[in-house]
DNA sequence: AACACCTGCAACCGCGCACCG
DNA sequence: GCGGTGCGCGGTTGCAGGTGT
């Protein structure tokens, strides 16, 4: 309904139900775009009482919005200390490289971001994979797939991988109505070079990560004041990123560390520019130091880890698929010992291909061979181990940019687990050490895993 | 100039989680 | 243990401005 103003108001069964708050009955309040009167409101609002409590501010304030609606202009808009303008190259990076390592998980993100929102960057993101799918481009540069791979060469045991329930159909493809396929059918399976698939190895340190309620550092504040208070440097430029990032982990842009936890194996599609938002300019009109304390918050959750991992979701793709499949595979053995064998070489084979696919893509690329070299030594390495069955540098590119066999992409799920049960029964047993299993046989019993 | 189409973004919606009585 | 409530998150929608024809 449009009210006298043009505005869009809501009728009374336009209401989210959600448990009826949000206004109690709900009829009259607001909706659509926010007036500068209403922002003033707001603001005076907040500070007088601070953040959170926001149903109460309609009740407060009189102001006609919900305490949703209320929340978040004050998140995306009215906070002090918000970056607006364009994500500069330096952030475009960071939210690469944190999207290829938590999956669509925007809050996590912004809290990395400061004075960035995660409804930012989910736009940003969204407007990415629209771009880039256009273009034919995969989501991921390359040094963003180096480091996936290197990580994994560096750590092989110091994570294991969480075996996340399928997302909802609409998580990645929401923008340009399209929906997650099905991993092996759809032209978006992760043979397609064109598809996107991440697989999320959420850190333990996330766990309990989302509510943060009680302290100051999530939820309710204190009221603040709008005036510039003194803020913490960005972490984004500080020589000292790596440690806010997640301490005891490393985090280099460009190089072969990566974080803690080994982010998924992206898909790795041939990269023309093989640069964030390259051709691009990106100013950021406004820069002011943000008053978020994403890392106090992160490392409240820090605190609390303790190694355990459990199910969370996240973006399925390769890896995940993978494991699934292979999780699949080892509750139909009977030995618990060639469960972890095959479990084991399921998931270097993933690597391998997703490896053997970045040299494949290498190869491709007319790059300078020292930008090459910086990775190849660990893909080399790696790839001695890994059996060359069913790597992936053996499919070819079709000549329409697909990868393929030398058959139609109209692989089967069951063509999918014969082959992996090929690869995994061409391992020698004396291939993989003790070491490098993850526990794989384990994963059942382990907390939100079913 | 007018129209159609495209793009980016603000805002909304539904869901799930945590807290509390 | 359970239901109600508050809140945050991720996905989706719709609109305004830009661009092309």
């Amino acid at each position: 309904m449009i009210n006298n103003n043009g505005v869009l108001v809501a009728r009374s069964d336009d209401l989210s139900p959600d448990h009826g708050e949000d206004g109690g009955s709900g009829v009259g309040l607001k909706k659509g775009p926010w007036t500068a009167a209403e922002d003033a409101i707001l603001i005076e609002y907040v500070k007088k009482h601070g953040e959170g409590n926001w149903n109460a501010v309609q009740k407060n304030s009189g102001l006609s919005r919900c305490g949703k609606s209320c929340r978040l202009r004050w998140a995306n808009h009215l906070r002090p200390n918000l970056k607006k303008g364009s994500f500069s190259p330096e952030e475009e990076k960071l939210i690469l490289e944190l999207h290829a390592k938590l999956g669509n998980k925007w809050a996590r993100m912004a809290a990395q971001l400061p004075g960035r929102t995660d409804n930012e960057i989910k736009n940003y993101w969204n407007t990415r994979v629209k771009r880039r799918q256009r273009a034919g481009l995969p989501l991921y540069p390359q040094d963003i797939q180096k480091q996936a791979v290197a990580f994994h060469l560096h750590h092989p045991n110091q994570t294991r991988p969480s075996l996340s329930p399928p997302p909802p159909l609409t998580q990645q493809f929401s923008s340009s109505h399209q929906r997650k396929p099905n991993l092996f059918s759809s032209p978006l399976s992760l043979f397609n070079p064109t598809s996107i698939s991440t697989t999320s190895f959420l850190p333990s340190q996330f766990h309990e990560f989302k509510r943060f309620r009680g302290n100051n550092n999530f939820g309710f504040t204190p009221p603040v004041s709008l005036s510039n208070n003194p803020q913490p440097q960005s972490s984004l430029f500080s020589p000292n990123f790596s440690n806010q990032l997640q301490p005891s982990s490393t985090f280099q842009f460009n190089s072969g560390n990566f974080d803690l936890n080994p982010p998924p194996i992206v898909q790795t599609p041939i990269e023309p520019d093989g640069l964030v938002g390259s051709g691009s300019i990106f100013p950021i009109k406004v820069q002011l130091p943000s008053i978020q304390l994403p890392q106090q918050a992160a490392n409240t959750a820090d605190s609390g880890a303790t190694g355990d991992y459990k199910l969370t979701k996240s973006n399925s793709g390769l890896l995940d698929a993978l494991l699934e499949e292979a999780q699949a595979m080892a509750s139909s053995e009977d030995s618990k010992r060639e469960n972890k064998r095959e479990l084991d070489q399921l998931f270097h084979d993933a690597l391998a291909s997703e490896s053997a696919f970045s040299q494949n893509e290498m190869k491709l690329k007319e790059e300078p061979k020292d930008e090459i070299n910086s990775v190849d030594d660990e893909l080399s390495s790696l790839l001695n181990i890994i059996p060359p069955t069913m790597s992936m540098a053996e499919w070819g590119y079709s000549d329409s940019g697909e990868i393929s066999n030398g058959q139609s992409s109209g692989l089967t799920e069951d063509d999918i687990g014969l082959e992996m049960k090929h690869v995994a029964s061409s391992l020698p047993a004396s291939n993989t050490s003790d070491q490098d299993y993850w526990n794989l046989t384990n994963w059942n019993n382990m907390p939100g895993i079913c």
